[in-house]
RNA sequence: GCUCGGAUGGUGGAACUGGUAGACACGCAGGACUUAAAAUCCUGUGCCCUCAACAGGCGUGCGGGUUCGAUUCCCGCUCCGAGUACCA
């Protein structure tokens, strides 16, 4: 139905006035019915019901100005046909919509107009409703529910209160109210408690927690809550002057909106959704979702099991600042020096004396009651055998070291120069009397001051490692394993003992790194990952396995954010780590036997056997991390660590167009209002700003406070809140004392069927399954996950059409236009034109002139008399002129076409561009379908004839066919299918009544409003609940078959056969057929394949 | 980089468990009807060779493999799309 000119659509509204009379009606039939089943409620779901619940669910929308174009239906037309699908096999389907109604759009809106976005919301919501009424949508209405009114928001306050009055217990592995460790605190104190909470809970006594003030109380029990209050770091957007979570930020940009988001301090709402953290990855396991969902999810949960280990502080000679510095003298911490000694002390360890083996394996491992090292770098020495803490350094004379002995008097002095003790036993001493040799170490050790608790005071803020006594850096791997190759350690620049570790020598280095890292933004930072960058600290930590000293740098390529903020650098496993080494020329220790090529690159290989590891050589993967877990756990220094990657959620935002939180403060302190105060109504203010002193909206609230004199909370909740709990509203949208009945819940359980876009995949989703499994621990709700299937459907892309215009030798544009085929000959630029004024590409010339006046008189260069246009495929939108709109659509074929052509386009979960070009085929295929049932005057006419073979076969064919498809979700294939029956029975003549009525059952789910219609000319009614036809195979079933005959495996004919024949008679009759025989070319087959109803193969 | 998809005529796509590749629709070409156009109906339409028919050859991104038989299974690559990223 093109319109290549004016006469044409004057000729065109001619034929359809005449068409008026008799033709498909589609305008009518589809008001008809739309309203006949908006009067009838024919969609009520029934609330106690005998049948079998289905509960089809599409993903909450947000209502926006721009109202629906031609990609949203595509999949509430998937939904609603499975809905009068299910239907139509007996089941009590609820299938609601509502509207996710609060949100930035319409408050950014406020802002501009100062209109108040209730308003706004409210209209924009009816032209939804207006777009989803006219596509004939079987939502049950009666549900319907708006996330912004008070008798919806009110449970959604209800749950937050829920949620500040639980934590997480580890123990019974789920949420449990606040009371139960109340009691926990006052039975035993914190001792016992298992909890996900803040890092800086208190240890305290029953008797410490009596006598804390309600204020203490309360601040400790905030660490626990599900829902709390904390000083942290929120991703802040000025432009939109509200906090954002992680999910809402897209490369260092707003996801709404797209501007700069930056770190911030604040204090924040968060919901505790870490706690969930490992249930809600297992849940995966146990839903039927699309792979890529859930990989996105596991992505973010970010499960990581590794070991944590802490790296002890060398005490020498670099943590001196303050006292220690000036009595060395000289810098110890010069890397260059560093360089050699390690490498020294590296050989040295494997051409050990016998001597030096015996006292190693008479004093490690605490021995001595002291922590001993060996072959450890100390000024420019490296000391046989060393305790830090007591200063104290113990040499063996003789063998290896016999060529230095002269120069042991000089050693000593410098040694004692750097405020250690040296004393020597001599070979033969320690390989005759090895006790006597400890017992005197011994004693000089106890003789000596502990000078370890003294330096760690300067270090307050370190952590210890457990039982050791000493400060260290904690950092997470995932290998382990690989720790005898650490050649570094790397702290995030943010990393708190940063200042603390950094020497008076490299102060300046660092001070310089910190500084230009801060320059760079987030997005720089990510987005350059090839540069090397970082700074040396000038301290050591000492490696807990081999009591190595490794330097500690910082580098942006730690993130502070995850795991500790500090990394072991294991050059030969870990590409990063390797750059990193060869940068700053640090040493690549292989330690697998397999590592190859590590010159060149890290080998992250797991295979082979351990070499360079001290005590794990030659064990493998698998072994050498239990083995280390465990070591690290008996040493007090590491253990075995599971790490998510996954944050708690921010929950606040700073804008007035969400929930209040339902919380007030009274001395500084957040406390809920009671229940039965609720909804706390958001109150009216005057502008929708922040206030002058930059509070959120809500402060310009008068005389809002709780209790006439507490003040509420000020931010509101984000935009995900509402939509977290709202399949449950659905199941008792009305009731006004609960969020939903225990019996609706009981009955409904969750959503069997989901569809929506995969851009919820890390956000709603998450949120919805945490909230879920909250309200289940809670006892509330039964179901651990809410939503059992879940289908993505593919987005719909814009298609943009351009015309060429000829641009001079200048560059300038001039008033001539060449069509897409000519533009090679031309220099042209490509301006986009409307796509509703092209048809199959080709140019509707004067709507063009009529689009753009400046066009008015231009020139034409046309191709075959047409002017053709260039097509791309861009995303959907306003400035490209490729919004399809459904109205439009709607108005030219009607509701029934867009339903079909939208399942035609291809499967549903595959993304495409938008294109018409094949919508005029499905209407083809709905008249036709109509003039089944008439006659050639366009008279309804059906006969009460016995059907036929043919008619029962075409019928049945398709009763299946669409039922299988349906339940796979792949309607496009059913959609071709239709067209194949209504094909098949117009070429059949068929005008039975049995038949046809049986088709127009098949055919409602896709095209509901010319199924009613023709339904009620049949003389039936409520078409929505009549039974789905039973297939019946044996109509399908034939005598014959053409079987496809094929000559070493290449199809040659076809032969027609009896069904019932076996693999010999067939062969047989096939061997006999002269055909054959002449492919055959008198050879003998070797082999003849025959399988039943398939194909016959002769092998030759 | 990693993960997950995908690649079939001029176009959208079909082929469900390895068994006639290209259903259905669009587009295109030809024809009927018409003064004409639109609409409608009929016929043809993967590519190559051939006047044409018959027959044949090639053909599901590329290269191999398994199999009587591969769009489908396996191995290796190329390209496109989506998500994600110094996650230790």
């Amino acid at each position: 139905m093109h319109f290549k000119n004016r006469l044409n659509l004057l000729i065109f509204a001619n034929y359809l006035r005449k068409r008026n009379l008799m033709d498909y009606q589609f305008a009518a039939i589809e008001q008809k019915w739309q309203k006949f089943w908006a009067e009838n409620q024919t969609f009520k779901a029934e609330t106690n019901s005998n049948k079998p619940k289905y509960y089809v669910l599409d993903m909450f929308p947000y209502p926006s100005g721009a109202g629906l174009h031609v990609g949203h239906p595509l999949g509430y037309i998937a939904s609603d046909i499975f809905s009068r699908y299910k239907r139509l096999k007996g089941f009590n389907v609820l299938h609601p919509m509502g509207y996710d109604s609060f949100g930035l759009p319409a408050e950014q809106y406020a802002i501009q107009t100062g209109q108040h976005p209730a308003i706004t919301t409210e209209a924009n919501i009816a032209t939804y409703r207006r777009q989803l009424d006219q596509i004939g949508f079987s939502f049950d209405w009666s549900r319907e529910v708006r996330t912004s009114e008070s008798s919806y928001y009110k449970w959604t306050q209800w749950i937050f209160m829920q949620l500040f009055n639980s934590w997480y217990n580890l123990e019974t592995d789920k949420a449990e109210d606040i009371t139960t460790l109340i009691e926990k605190f006052n039975a035993a104190g914190s001792a016992n408690v298992k909890a996900v909470c803040d890092e800086d809970v208190k240890n305290f006594m029953p008797s410490d927690w009596a006598a804390f003030t309600d204020e203490e109380k309360q601040v400790e029990l905030l660490k626990y809550r599900l829902t709390y209050l904390k000083e942290s770091t929120v991703n802040w957007c000025p432009a939109l002057g509200t906090v954002l979570a992680n999910d809402e930020v897209k490369d260092g940009f707003s996801e709404r909106g797209g501007y700069p988001v930056e770190q911030k301090k604040m204090m924040q709402w968060s919901m505790r959704i870490s706690a969930y953290a490992e249930r809600l990855l297992q849940g995966l396991n146990t839903i039927d979702w699309p792979e890529p969902v859930k990989e996105m999810q596991r992505n973010w949960i970010g499960k990581s099991v590794g070991a944590s280990v802490i790296f002890p502080i060398s005490l020498t000679p670099t943590l001196s600042a303050g006292e220690g510095a000036d009595n060395y003298g000289y810098e110890t911490a010069d890397p260059l020096l560093w360089e050699i000694l390690k490498t020294n002390a590296r050989v040295n360890r494997v051409n050990q004396t016998e001597a030096e083996d015996t006292l190693w394996q008479k004093i490690r491992n605490n021995q001595t009651g002291h922590k001993i090292r060996r072959q450890h770098p100390i000024g420019s020495y490296i000391a046989d055998f060393i305790c830090l803490n007591k200063r104290l350094i113990i040499e063996v004379d003789g063998g290896y070291h016999l060529e230095i002995q002269e120069n042991d008097k000089i050693r000593t002095e410098a040694l004692n120069q750097l405020g250690f003790d040296v004393i020597r036993f001599s070979n033969y001493e320690v390989l005759s009397d090895i006790n006597l040799v400890s017992e005197k170490i011994k004693t000089e050790l106890e003789g000596r001051p502990d000078i370890a608790t003294k330096k760690v005071s300067n270090l307050s803020s370190l952590s210890f490692g457990e039982g050791r006594g000493e400060a260290g850096i904690e950092v997470f791997t995932t290998r382990v394993d690989t720790i005898f190759g650490v050649s570094f350690i790397v702290l995030a620049p943010e990393h708190e003992l940063v200042q603390a570790l950094t020497t008076e020598a490299q102060k300046e280095d660092i001070e310089k790194y910190i500084a230009q890292t801060k320059k760079k933004s987030e997005l720089d930072r990510m987005a350059d990952t090839k540069t090397v960058s970082g700074a040396f600290t000038g301290s050591y930590v000492i490696n807990p396995v081999n009591n190595e000293l490794v330097p500690i740098w910082i580098a942006d390529y730690v993130l502070a954010g995850y795991g500790t903020g500090a990394v072991m650098g294991v050059p030969s496993g870990d590409q990063r780590d390797w750059l990193f080494a060869k940068h700053f020329n640090l040493p690549i220790i292989q330690i697998l036997d397999a590592q190859k090529d590590i010159e060149v690159e890290a080998d992250p290989t797991k295979e082979g056997r351990y070499i360079n590891s001290d005590f794990i050589n030659n064990l493998g993967y698998k072994e050498a991390i239990s083995y280390l877990n465990h070591w690290l756990e008996r040493e007090g220094v590491g253990k075995a660590k599971v790490n998510y990657r996954m944050r708690d959620a921010i929950f606040g935002r700073q804008r007035y167009w969400g929930e209040p939180i339902p919380v007030y403060f009274k001395d500084g302190l957040p406390y809920l209002i009671k229940e039965e105060e609720l909804p706390l109504l958001l109150p009216e203010i005057d502008k929708y700003l922040p206030t002058e002193s930059g509070e959120p909206p809500l402060g310009r609230a008068t005389d809002w406070s709780y209790e006439k004199q507490y003040e509420y909370e000020l931010s509101t909740m984000p935009g995900w809140a509402g939509s977290s709990w709202y399949w449950y509203r659905y199941m008792d949208a009305q009731n006004e004392n609960k969020f939903a009945s225990k019996d609706a819940i009981a009955y409904w359980k969750d959503v069997d069927l989901y569809i929506g876009g995969s851009e919820h995949a890390t956000g709603h989703l998450l949120y919805s399954r945490f909230w879920n499994k909250f309200l289940k621990d809670l006892g509330y709700v039964n179901e651990e996950e809410p939503f059992k299937k879940l289908i993505n459907q593919g987005m719909i892309q814009g298609r943009s059409n351009f015309v060429y215009r000829v641009v001079d030798e200048e560059g300038k544009g001039t008033n001539t236009l060449v069509s897409y085929g000519l533009r090679k000959d031309y220099k042209t630029s490509a301006l986009h034109v409307d796509v509703n004024i092209v048809e199959n590409e080709i140019l509707n010339v004067n709507k063009f002139k009529e689009f753009r006046p400046e066009f008015a008189n231009a020139e034409f260069i046309l191709e075959n008399g047409k002017y053709i246009c260039g097509v791309e495929v861009e995303k959907m939108s306003k400035s490209k002129f490729n919004v399809v709109n459904p109205d439009d659509l709607i108005k030219s074929y009607g509701a029934d076409t867009l339903r079909m052509y939208e399942m035609f386009l291809g499967p549903l979960e595959q993304s495409k561009p938008w294109n018409t070009n094949g919508i005029e085929g499905v209407f083809k295929f709905l008249r036709k379908f109509w003039r089944l049932f008439h006659n050639e005057e366009w008279v309804f006419h059906v006969d009460d004839s016995i059907p036929t073979k043919a008619e029962l076969k075409a019928l049945h064919k398709i009763i299946k066919k669409v039922q299988d498809d349906v339940e796979r979700f792949s309607f496009n294939t059913s959609v071709s299918s239709f067209m194949i029956a209504v094909n098949e029975l117009t070429d059949l003549k068929c005008k039975n009544r049995q038949v046809l009525e049986d088709l127009v059952v098949v055919l409602s789910p896709y095209a509901p409003h010319i199924c009613e219609e023709l339904w009620s000319l049949l003389g039936n009614t409520d078409l929505s609940n009549t039974p789905y036809p039973t297939f019946n195979p044996a109509y399908l079933q034939e005598a014959e078959f053409a079987y496809p005959i094929s000559i070493n495996g290449k199809m040659r004919m076809n032969l027609n056969l009896s069904l019932s024949l076996e693999q010999d008679q067939a062969t047989e009759i096939v061997l006999a057929n002269d055909q054959v025989q002449g492919y055959l070319e008198g050879k003998t087959p070797k082999k003849i394949i025959f399988v039943k109803g398939k194909i016959v193969n002769i092998v030759v």
